[in-house]
RNA sequence: AGUCCUGUAGCUCAGUUGGUUAGAGCGCUACACUGAUAAUGUAGAGGUCCGCAGUUCAAAUCUGCGCAGGACUACCA
């Protein structure tokens, strides 16, 4: 364990003290590993976390900070958690950390959502029973407590999850939708709507099962197996226009009556048709013809489009005998007058003047089957409607409102009546005469008493004698059924509270444009559009396990009562039993204000408890709850409120916890959760419920397939885990793509990471440590003046990525910051900076050199690890800790010193790496080993800057590609030769079309032609005829070849190398290969580092050899660690002992003996 | 059916306000390096930038129409 010196300070940004100050914090000593392990690390930080509740430390330390507002979409414990929730908790985990690090008070309160459909089924499923039971098999009471047990069964393993995988939540203390105080919360913000008049009684159109008495959800709807393909009895109507002055355009040259037509694949709705609807910018056509059933002469109405589906034009006289493909036929000539009333080919003819659907609205027409009239409204009337489209059917649409959504709402709009003459089993109604009791479906008959002809074919046949069908036929289409009962549905109107955010819906758009949504289009489009689009929510569910609807009404409608607290009921129920209603009060032991969970615990709102309290109204008649429950999403979009049980306490910690800073889940949660969110916050508070919300994409397998059980592609996120350790998986998760993009997960990634930044880190630090506890350097000397060039690089890169770092950090854009912390770490930090310091830190004497590189690096690593702390918790925090002593977690943010980014040194390093690859490109390509010394190499220039920049890298290039001497060329002078490129962007902006033809002569100069434009600057050209000027600044020049030399290039940079070896050259290869095959000798017999040896290397009779082993003795020794005097180093004979000596192979003929021992301490 | 997202090398992804020969990592092949070494370097193979049409001197990038995968919502005459 380090041993810490003093207690931590506070600290200064003065250089000085902050030098002193980091003295005192420096372990003195750093701990090593062997190998690295990340499940491992990950498992003993958590336990150091645990035991220390760093969690509680990091609240604690900012518990007079400004808050950090996050809130936590509760997902429902009934069923695994699975690697997607890994995904989702990262990205929560992540920007709470990142903002507690930033000096944030990052509250992260857990929470359950308890209710909903999905539970029930579980539990039905579980108990073997189905919704009919309940009341008869098993009582509410018992259902709602089965519900309520089975709810939280996998709470542990989430529980384990969520701490595994390093997800800091207060599981503690979480908010549970169940829970009394919850619910009391609810039922006040459902009163607040209902103050405000936002809710209300009403009825839509719902998919119904008759067979099984109930309402279906959507997601019921969604069941596999439920859309069947079905051959239904389809009927095109005509409906009898009434002459008046709106219609009067559709009289003139009227061939008899006129209709317009409307499809159908529910002839049973029929009767109870009360308008048309037509899209108001579709056109219309008249077509003059006789009905196909009747014969009589007739003029119809439909969209020109749909003229081929029932007319066919396939003849060579369309304007007289052409057939309608009602009845098939030819055409024939004189067919109007010669039309046989009996034969099959009917004549049509379209009539002048096509008209807009909007010419058509207003216009009435007679009721097609009149056994009932609407009691409200008006009725049989054409309308406009935007979802009318003419993919089939005839552009019209019969529109009966009660058994069709797009029906009711068009209705509605244009005041249009209703009649609804099917009753709740399905069967028509008393009023339907001859029809009356029948059912609408075959199937709804109990099995083998259905009639041989349906309602739908008996309608039909009467619409045919009445001179009022046009076409009838079998229609096969996709048609829901019941899950349940597998018979179809119908949609029917159902009485159900709503939510009237209509009402509110330009607050709604207007604050949703204030959200930052992550990412944008998500907001702007699939929510926006929502919004655009916004119908009123319907609140209610005829279900057993939710929050029931606190509304009571009397009987008889008249009055009713919505309850918005216990306090608030208990005092009806006072009231009730004083009025003789009920006999005790249920809540008897409840104390209004005792706030406690306990006295809270003796109450149960939910079924059968609330539905057995009567109230009594003011007129002193009895008051039952309307039994509804209400949707789920309502109760998580009430958690801000809730889980603080506001109003009741907490409020003024309202204030400081709404609305959040910041929200995530995934994008299905768009008209979910961040919908209920945004709809009860703006209803209720007129204030946005989150200020910025990222909406995270799919985990899918690795192929893009959703991951499911069936398919068994589903992850094991512990599995993962165990594997793997969480940092990586995150790290992975994040780096991969952007949260709001699907992820393809593969665990091959999972391990790159592990292998590339990971390794990496660990290697520098563990290379830092290392040589940190033999040196002993002093951490705390300034040695600002000390600092290297690459020093000053490093540092300038870091601040560089400490500012990138946190702007992605703030704009939740961590992908954007993982990459370059990766890039930082992997390319910058341990590829060039330890590789090029590396003896910096091993060599030589104490000193301000060893002490800059020493700190340098420290810095670094310490910056790392705070940068990457909100994504790899746990590594970061071991990193920290051993670098710093505390926990990263409880650190402060770095800032970035702007003084210390040098994009200049940036820059010119960047060209000293282009520099070292290009030389290295060329030794491999001529067979020269980085360890044979060259003796120089030339970089010609253009221009000024590229000079200074060379001048100042060149003793690191030279060093990095072990040549002698850096030869700066000046281009203008020496005899290269030259490149010239246009520049596109410019000259394309000034040429235009000519721009081809430039860049074609640009490309073809010679050489006299590249120096005239240099040395004038610029050039007249005559292209096509035309005169062009030509500017220095359009085009690039650059250095191409050097004459005689072995030459590379990359862009605008060119270098040379004189590859001529010289015998000096040779032998301090020669020397330096020597050193080598003694170093991994060192290795190989098990030496330490730090191990001084005796060194002794036998004369070979070679020369070359010899004389570069005396004359590099000093060198040699230097750097094998090696005490033996410089002149016996080269002896005659080695001592014999065996384990000392040993064979090297310098080359294929050349080798030598050489004799290594420890030098005894 | 509507809304939205995605489509670039075998895989995962970059690609600035349209600009030359479209990049990186992994993987593959060959060679080198070896006191940070399950690392690293150099070279190579690998692309109809989903398709078609348009705008433009110039399109991976802008526009339109499609195709494929995905999400959500809806399901209708």
């Amino acid at each position: 364990m380090p041993i810490r010196r003093c207690s931590i300070g506070k600290r200064s940004t003065n250089p000085v003290i902050f030098a002193a100050l980091l003295n005192e914090l420096m372990p003195i000593h750093f701990k090593q590993y062997d190998e690295l392990d990340l499940p491992k690390v990950a498992d003993e930080v958590l336990k150091q976390w645990e035991v220390e509740d760093t969690f509680g430390q990091s609240l604690e330390l900012r518990k007079d900070a400004p808050p950090f507002v996050f809130y936590e979409g509760p997902p429902s414990a009934n069923g695994l958690p699975g690697i997607h929730h890994v995904m989702a908790r990262a990205i929560k985990d992540i920007f709470c950390r990142y903002q507690t690090q930033k000096g944030n008070l990052v509250h992260r309160k857990a929470g359950w959502d308890t209710h909903g459909l999905p539970i029930e089924l579980g539990v039905e499923k579980e108990l073997g029973i189905t919704k009919e039971d309940i009341g008869t098999k098993i009582s509410i009471e018992d259902y709602n407590a089965a519900c309520k047990k089975a709810v939280m069964r996998y709470t542990d393993v989430w529980n384990d999850m969520t701490r595994r995988i390093g997800f800091w939540l207060d599981l503690e203390h979480p908010y549970v939708t169940y829970q009394t105080k919850y619910i009391e919360s609810v039922w006040w913000l459902l009163k607040q709507l209902y103050d405000k008049d936002l809710l209300y009684k009403g009825y839509t159109i719902q998919p119904y099962s008759p067979a099984a008495g109930t309402g279906l959800s959507s997601h019921e709807l969604n069941q596999p197996g439920t859309y069947k393909n079905v051959k239904d009895t389809s009927a095109v109507a005509m409906f009898k226009v009434k002459e008046e002055n709106a219609s009067e355009f559709l009289f003139k040259d009227a061939f008899g009556e006129v209709f317009i037509l409307a499809w159908t694949t529910t002839p049973w709705t029929l009767p109870s048709n009360t308008a048309l609807t037509v899209g108001p910018k579709l056109e219309y056509v008249r077509v003059k013809t006789f009905n196909p059933y009747t014969h009589e002469p007739q003029t119809v109405v439909l969209a020109k489009a749909r003229l081929n589906a029932y007319f066919r034009s396939d003849v060579e006289e369309p304007m007289h005998a052409i057939a309608s493909s009602v009845l098939l036929g030819v055409p024939q000539k004189d067919a109007f007058e010669n039309y046989d009333k009996n034969g099959k080919l009917i004549p049509w003819q379209v009539l002048d003047g096509e008209f807009y659907g909007h010419q058509l609205e207003g216009i009435t027409y007679e009721q097609l089957l009149p056994y009932a009239q609407p009691e409200q409204g008006e009725a049989f009337k054409v309308i406009g409607g935007d979802f009318v489209t003419t993919e089939d059917g005839t552009g019209v649409v019969h529109t009966a409102p009660s058994f069709g959504a797009d029906d009711m709402r068009v209705a509605r709009q244009h005041n249009i009546g209703t009649l609804t003459l099917v009753d709740l089993q399905g069967r028509f109604t008393k009023d339907m005469g001859e029809f009356a009791g029948k059912y609408v479906k075959n199937e709804y008959y109990p099995e083998g008493t259905a009639p041989d002809k349906s309602v739908d074919v008996e309608i039909s046949i009467k619409l045919k004698e009445m001179g009022r069908a046009f076409k009838v036929e079998k229609y096969e289409h996709n048609y829901p059924h019941c899950w349940r009962t597998d018979k179809p549905i119908l949609y029917y109107p159902l009485d159900s509270w709503f939510v009237r955010t209509t009402a509110k819906k330009d607050r709604l758009i207007a604050l949703n444009k204030t959200i930052n949504w992550k990412p944008e289009s998500t907001g702007t489009g699939r929510f926006g559009n929502w919004l655009e689009n916004l119908q009123d929510w319907n609140l209610s569910r005829s279900r057993y396990w939710g929050v029931p609807l606190p509304i009571w009404r009397t009987k008889d409608r008249d009055e009713e009562l919505c309850i918005g607290s216990l306090k608030q009921l208990k005092e009806e129920i006072a009231k009730s039993v004083k009025a003789g209603v009920m006999k005790e009060d249920p809540y008897a032991s409840f104390k209004v204000d005792d706030m406690s969970d306990a006295n809270y615990d003796t109450v149960d709102l939910h079924r059968p408890f609330a539905d057995n309290i009567v109230l009594v109204s003011p007129g002193g008649k009895p008051m039952k709850r309307e039994t509804d429950l209400i949707d789920v999403w309502f109760d998580s979009g009430s958690m801000p409120y809730a889980q603080l049980h506001y109003p009741f306490e907490n409020e003024d910690g309202l204030k400081e916890k709404f609305p959040a800073d910041f929200i995530a889940e995934g994008v299905d949660q768009t008209r979910g959760w961040f919908y209920t969110l945004h709809a009860i916050s703006t209803l209720v508070f007129d204030q946005v419920a989150y200020k910025a919300v990222v909406s995270n994409g799919l985990v899918l397998d690795k192929n893009g397939q959703k991951m499911s059980k069936r398919l068994g592609n589903a992850v094991d996120p512990f599995k993962t885990l165990d594997e793997f350790g969480a940092d990586a998986v995150r790290w992975y998760m994040i780096s991969n793509a952007s949260p709001w993009d699907n992820l393809k997960f593969d665990a091959e990634g999972i391990k790159e990471v592990q292998r590339k930044f990971f390794r990496a880190l660990f290697n520098t630090y563990n290379f830092f440590a290392l040589y940190a506890n033999i040196d002993k350097p002093e951490l705390g000397v300034d040695v600002s003046a000390a600092r290297t060039e690459s020093d000053r690089w490093i540092l300038s890169r870091l601040n560089s990525l400490i500012k990138l770092a946190d702007t992605n950090y703030t704009e939740y854009e961590p992908t954007i910051a993982a990459r370059a912390i990766q890039d930082f770490v992997v390319e910058d930090l341990s590829n060039w900076y330890v590789r090029l310091n590396r003896r910096r830190f091993w060599k030589g004497e104490q000193g301000n050199d060893k002490n800059a590189a020493f700190q340098t690096l420290h810095r670094c690593l310490e910056v790392v690890a705070m940068l990457s702390a909100p994504i790899a918790p746990f590594f970061s925090d071991r990193l920290y800790r051993d670098l710093a002593e505390k926990s990263v977690h409880l650190s402060n943010w770095p800032k970035h010193d702007d003084a210390l980014i040098d994009t200049e040194l940036e820059e010119r390093t960047k060209l000293a790496q282009s520099l070292t690859t290009l030389v290295l490109s060329i030794r491999k390509k001529e067979g020269h080993r980085v360890r044979q010394p060259l003796q120089k190499m030339m970089v010609p220039v253009t221009d000024a800057i590229m000079r200074k920049r060379l001048e100042a890298i060149q003793e690191l290039v030279l060093g990095e590609v072990n040549v002698k001497e850096l030869v700066i060329l000046d281009a203008n002078e020496s005899k290269l030769t030259k490149k010239i490129k246009p520049d596109f962007k410019k000259l394309g902006a000034r040429m235009g079309k000519l721009m081809k033809t430039v860049a074609a002569a640009v490309n073809a100069f010679d050489q006299a032609q590249i120096a005239e434009l240099e040395a004038n600057g610029t050039m007249k050209l005559t292209l096509d005829g035309q005169e062009v000027e030509l500017l220095r600044e359009d085009v690039d020049i650059t250095a191409e070849a050097i004459p005689g030399l072995s030459v590379a290039s990359d862009g605008p940079i060119t270098v040379a190398l004189d590859i001529t070896l010289t015998e000096p050259l040779i032998e301090e290869g020669l020397a330096r290969e020597l050193v080598s095959r003694i170093q991994t000798l060192r290795k190989e017999t098990g030496l330490e580092v730090t191990d001084r040896i005796n060194l002794h290397i036998q004369r070979n009779g070679n020369e070359r050899f010899e004389r570069a082993v005396q004359g590099h003795a000093k060198h040699i020794l230097a750097e094998t660690l090696a005490l033996t005097p410089e002149n016996e180093l080269l002896v005659t004979d080695l001592p014999n002992i065996s384990p000392g000596r040993h064979a090297l192979e310098l080359d294929e003929s050349l080798s030598c003996a050489v004799y290594i021992t420890p030098n005894g301490r």
